[in-house]
DNA sequence: CATGAATGAGAATTCATTCAT
DNA sequence: TATGAATGAATTCTCATTCAT
């Protein structure tokens, strides 16, 4: 009986220590080439344990992705956009978003880069579940502009077109500067673009 | 040594016949799902031929993403900026670039995907290939802003990051309106973003 | 050294769990189909309980077949035959042969077809066992033949070859009415058979 | 082209191993035992070559099973029992079909076991198969019994009872002298099986 | 040039069994 | 006595690649 207490931690241990050594190697080698036994090896258990924590490759992703969207969505509802009355207070928005965003990139910044890739990804088993993250995050860019529009601070944009270039134009900012050029740096250009759209859209 | 004309023609045919049912296929299954298999069988031929052609499924991918880039480079080169005068020209010309894309996705489509999809891929052996094509696109869009800019047309922009974002949502659009959401028709929706931007910037 | 009389029938009941289990699982999948990780599940049990009572997955079924041989025996034992003298106590013994088998699949159906699948699979471990039973089931019924042949009742048959056949008969209308034929019901084939062979043999 | 011819060859001649192999294995450590790496060590060809010819190991079996169902059809509709008159041509009728089950078994030995033991084997994917061929045995043993009767030479039995106890006669006696008591010999036992059989329905 | 049979190296998955608690 | 996490060997199946014809 006190023994299932002690059993439940080990268990809850192996099953972090494999999500942990998935995301390392899911972020290095990507999903499709990344094997069951890179996993278990990086997780220092056998082929067979892992079958008792998942069902498959596909499971493990899966359960890896649903964790980044809680944090993920739970990190962007804090933004509270509703008390932006002016211009300053807009920018100064902006520059909050900025900060969240490059802090997020520095501690999620694999699992960032698994859910845009498998978005991605022809053929993805997850495309779904990472279309309807990116959606959600389009909508709410959105709701920051009309209420911007309402509050008269920006321009009469279309708010749908402008809220996807957006997004589009953070990823690719996140993209370029996470996983493609490591001379760019996170810190240095999210900031720009979300300060250069910001104003744009600026009266 | 001189091969017979004849010959030669019928080994080019096989060759496009290969190339052909890789795009298919690549476009249907993704990259790292498709086997040699699949493509020899939808090409017609058999397994050995393909090995006559091509050393690996890395191989004729690589070829492929080639012959679109030139593609899309000749295309892109087209658009003559330096006329652009006043802020009608500008608009004409945001247009003219709108239907040329709606025009490029509905013929060469299944390449724009895998170009996409494979940029994005963690461990892709093509990321670079499909960076630096990236590159080439934003560095374009951003001498057309400057010019503009010198043109006293636009706003003083940051030219770069504006680049990379209006890059960014133009892939954004054209992944939504064309891997994504089905009722999201391409040449509803591209031409809008491009008009938004566009206006955006100018003065 | 002297287990607690409560620590015993505990014990006691684990064990009986586990081989009721057993039996479900075994004629449900077949001995070769089924794990150990069935059996547990089904006994309500963990892995390494099993291992405290039984060896293998072997032992266990040999616990079974063992017990089922007992049952099986005792209650053929019943069957006097020496006090038949008539045609008439001829047929009414067949009548109750019947009654018994009838009876007998009801309570004990899972069990015979474990014994007879058993029989019959290659290579099974347990085949000897089940030879030996069918031996001592044909015998049987040879005495009853030539019971029957010294009183006058029977014609002079074969009785080697008439005992092997009616135990082939018995196998093959239970195997028709129990495992294959859902239509066909043991209480309504099982006495035709026996009738159609008791008539046969009579003079 | 001509190639092709060659080729063909080759492809069969593989496929006849594989069969053969596996009718060997299969026969030796019955179906569930059986691994796909037994057959290709027997058929002398490595595990990919299997897959180039079955899909699996269910699929060889049923192709070994279809061919033996083939073979023994056309060998029991050979027996002509309309000519059957007398009780003579009974007898005789009887011991020809003994010496074709003898025969059978000689060349055919392997098979027929395979049949029987999938028949009888709990959760077999095959048992409908094994379960449609016993019914055509025992109704053609039906057909022969009420020839018998309309002509006058048997006994009024209850056909169905009597042909379905005469199959598993048969089986019994097969398993017996095949598979299980290497010291009965076929030739001894089946003949007299049949022939006590026989006479049991005689008038 | 083309064929397609054969290979063999992995990858995924299952499961009997052990052992520390 | 019971637990259940962990093991690792065994098995199925896939696929890029080679090579004799």
């Amino acid at each position: 009986m006190a023994r299932t207490r002690a059993a439940e931690i080990a268990r809850e241990a192996t099953r972090r220590e494999l999500l942990g050594a998935a995301l390392e190697v899911f972020g290095d080698k990507g999903y499709a080439s990344t094997t069951i036994s890179d996993i278990v090896g990086a997780a220092g258990v056998t082929q067979g344990t892992f079958y008792l924590y998942f069902k498959n490759k596909e499971n493990i992703f899966s359960e890896l992705l649903n964790e980044y969207r809680t944090l993920m969505i739970s990190g962007l509802l804090n933004t509270d956009f509703t008390a932006v009355k002016t211009r300053k207070d807009w920018l100064k928005m902006a520059d909050r978003v900025a900060v969240f965003l490059v802090d997020h990139i520095e501690t999620h910044g694999t699992f960032m880069r698994l859910f845009i890739a498998e978005a991605e990804t022809i053929g993805s088993k997850f495309s779904e579940e990472s279309y309807a993250f990116a959606d959600g995050v389009i909508q709410e860019i959105g709701r920051m502009l009309s209420h911007g529009i309402r509050m008269g601070l920006l321009r009469k944009v279309d708010v749908e077109t402008v809220a996807l270039s957006a997004f589009g134009a953070l990823k690719e900012a996140v993209r370029q500067s996470c996983f493609q050029d490591p001379s760019i740096e996170p810190e240095e250009i999210i900031p720009r673009v979300i300060r250069s759209l910001a104003r744009l859209v600026l009266k």
